[in-house]
Order: structure tokens, then sequence, then C-alpha cells
DNA sequence: TTAATTATTTGATTTATATCACATTTAATA
DNA sequence: TATTAAATGTGATATAAATCAAATAATTAA
């Protein structure tokens, strides 16, 4: 059993939560920690918890058509996982794997529904997480294929940069170069090449998986004009 | 004012209200009729209420880098149009536009968070009609680009056929051949050529808008095998 | 350390689709 | 009905990116 009354990276759904809702939370709540590469939640299984991300660096992915996986996106401590299975509670529809080492903690989906039915503030707060999600989608959706590959691998090296280490403008990708492109929708090749032309235009400079940003407005540009 | 006493689409949520919410609601309701191509809600414009899609079907768009419009979905009857935008107030996110004549439904932004925080059944409703969407968003995204474009168009033709028209075999295309790219993510020439290819091998029949289905398992072959 | 995988890079080639330019049909308006 | 405008179709061409194939580089296992 966790202790969620000091758990210091709480949603804000869960701060809503009062003393006896939270105990309540607590006993129906697991931690679990995984290794880089370890599958949180595999598409097609049976589903019956909701995960939260509590820290560590995770992605979710999907089967499409061609059976190939591509990646809906990169999930930061705090945010649920598995919200959307809420609905469907026979199977997971995606997949999430770490990309570092991850500490989740699952709650069971009974629980959580009880949570939802009993306090209507958390309702609430789950409500705003979900509509902020589907923005989110949206302006990937429109925008991925407005751009070609270039502007979509500037998007990401910025996205890392910005979202996930804070605006350092030196980091450690998590990602294989396979996996970005399961994350822009294109090719391994077309993502080596994509960085080798930014390199050579010095926007940035990649040695392995340490990407260091070099022009950051150049990069900027290339991201908005595709 | 409305009378949701009596409405015959009433969503799930609306469904879950009692008698004293109900009149609040219709108290904070107003309904408006739309021509088909008009604008009901438009994009970067100051937002200041939920709407509800009563009758008709509209399409819901958003501009991407490029400044071209992308056709995010085709919404029917019985669904929320703005409901992400709960969280941004201030302006949308997107477009919608009608397609047929439409009845929509406006309830302000401060009654309809009000009825949210007073009645988690309808908070909860809501909760799951977010994640259906989003799982169906994740199923587009996944396979727009694992399809070539003969696949999305069979994908859209079986999309009409079923889901809009209830499985009719013969339908009117609600959407131009510029619309049917933008939902599609292609060129209207694409679109064209695309149309008549699978027409030369006789899985469908195309007259205009007139829209007719052929051969249904050679058509479901192709949305499968992109 | 060496061998054996696995990941990444690079070049050559193919292909699906975008783009351009123009013809034709259909719908809207005077 | 004639005139204009908008939507659609069609061919030629260009191009971004996929695919194929093979060489390096980087990990992992023995």
């Amino acid at each position: 059993m966790q202790n969620c009354e000091t758990c210091i990276i709480r949603s804000k759904a869960v701060n809503t939560l009062n003393p006896k809702e939270l105990r309540f939370l607590m006993e129906s709540c697991a931690e679990t920690t995984y290794n880089p590469r370890e599958s949180i939640i595999k598409e097609g299984m049976l589903s019956s918890h909701i995960a939260y991300l509590k820290s560590g660096l995770a992605m979710v992915s999907k089967k499409g058509v061609k059976g190939v996986d591509q990646i809906l996106k990169i999930v930061q401590p705090g945010n649920y996982l598995g919200l959307q299975t809420i609905l469907f509670e026979k199977v997971n529809q995606f997949s999430v794997t770490a990309l570092d080492k991850c500490v989740v903690c699952f709650i069971d989906n009974l629980s959580f529904k009880e949570l939802i039915s009993r306090n209507n503030q958390f309702a609430n707060e789950l409500l705003l997480f979900l509509c902020r999600e589907e923005l989110t989608y949206f302006e990937r959706f429109v925008n991925i294929h407005q751009k070609q590959i270039a502007g979509r691998i500037a998007d990401i090296i910025l996205f890392f940069s910005e979202k996930i280490y804070a605006n350092a403008l030196t980091f450690e990708m998590p990602l294989s170069r396979g996996d970005i492109a399961a994350l822009v929708c294109t090719t391994r090749e077309s993502v080596t090449r994509a960085i080798k032309d930014l390199s050579e235009i010095k926007t940035i400079r990649v040695t392995g998986r340490k990407f260091e940003i070099l022009d950051l407005a150049r990069l900027k540009k290339i991201n908005q004009s595709g």
C-alpha cells in the first residue's frame, strides 16, 4: 500500500479528495517500478487498472493497420496513463512503455470510478485533463501532415528541449532513431537524414543520442515553416 | 428558451439531470438553426458557449502550420461540439461548420460548469464521452499514415455508409472533393484519382456526389490493406 | 577481450503523391 | 437563357520520402 497522503506528485484530481477519500484511494493503490523499455501497459491485454506516472518518462503507442506501432505521445510524471480505458474495461487500446526508470501507481478501475461518482471536483479535474489532452492531439494531428520531415524532427527536438528538459539546449534523447520515426510518422532512415540535414546547416549537433541545439531561432523557424 | 424536458435527442449526460437541474439547463440554453456551409463555431473567436448538435451533420476543422484547414471529424446529432474548450474559455481551438441544415443548442460555459459540479453523474457521462472520442482519434491518427490514399478514401466511404447513413450502400456525400481531401490529409486531385481508381475496378460507382458501393467486401479489404 | 547482435548511417533507386496547368463540367447569378 | 464563377477532372512533371541494400558503429553476450 502506498502513502498517497505524502505523495509529492499528486494529480490535481487527487488533490481535491478529502482525507477519507484519500485513504480509500491509498487502499486500492499499488506502486510498481519499471526499467527502461519495460512494458507498463500492453495493447490488447485485459485492463483492470488505471495507471498514474509518478516519475520517469514513458511513451504511449498503438498498432496501426500495417501492424507497425505508432507513438501517440510521450508522457511525463504527473499524468494518468490508461484513463481512456475506463470505458472499455475489457482490453487496453494502446501500449505504454517505460523510457526511463519509471515509478507507476496503479488504481483499480472500480475504486477509481467510485471516486469519480463520490467527488465531483475529482471528476471535474479529470475532465479538464482529458480536454487538454484532446486539444494537444488536435494540434498534433493537424500539423504532422502539413510539415515535412525536417519540420517534424525540429518539432520533437524542441519538444524534448522545452517540455521534457526544461529548456535545456543539450540533452540525452531517450528515443532511438526508430522510435523518433514512429513518433513523427516516418522511417528510421528518413530520421537519420533529417538529423544530418539539420546538423549540416549548423542548427543542431548530434552525437549518438546526445542532442545539442546550436541555433534555436532557426530550429523554431524550421519547425514553423515545416 | 428551449424545452429540454421534451427533447428527444438528449445526451446521456443530460439524462442524468434531475427535474430541477434540467430546468436550470433550459434556462441557460438557446437553440439556433444553421444552413449548410454556415459556420457554427469559428476558430480563434472568443468562446462562451458549449454547443450540442441536435440534428444535422457538422464538421470540426482546424488550421495547421501551412494555414490549410484539416478536418478533424464529422459530427452526428447527439454530440457535444465545443466541450474541449471548457478549459480555454478564451478562444475556440477549432471551427465547426454545418454540412446539412443543423439545429444546435448552446449552453453558456458557466452554467455548464455549474451542472458538472452539481451532478457527478453528469460529469461522469461527459468523462465517458471524452474518453470514447479520444480513443477514436488514436485510431484515426495511427491509421491515416499507414494507409495510402485509396485505403483512406475507402475508409471514409465506409464511414459515411455505415456510421452516417445506417449501412446504406447508396448515399449522397455531403463533402466536396476538397473537403474529402482535408479529411484524409491529401489533395483534391488525389481524391479524384483515388475515386476514379476505385470506380475502374468496379468497387464503387460515383456520379457527382452520389456514391454507390458495388463491392462492399473489396472496399473493406482495400480499407484494411491500406 | 572477442564474437555476435542490434542500431545507425549512407547511397542508389523506386514510388506515391504533390504540384502545376489547363480542360470540362456543374452550379450560381444576372 | 446567357454569363460568370466555382467545383471537378485530367495529363505532365516534380519531388519528398519510402524502400532496398550494404557498410559502419555501438551494444550486449559469451
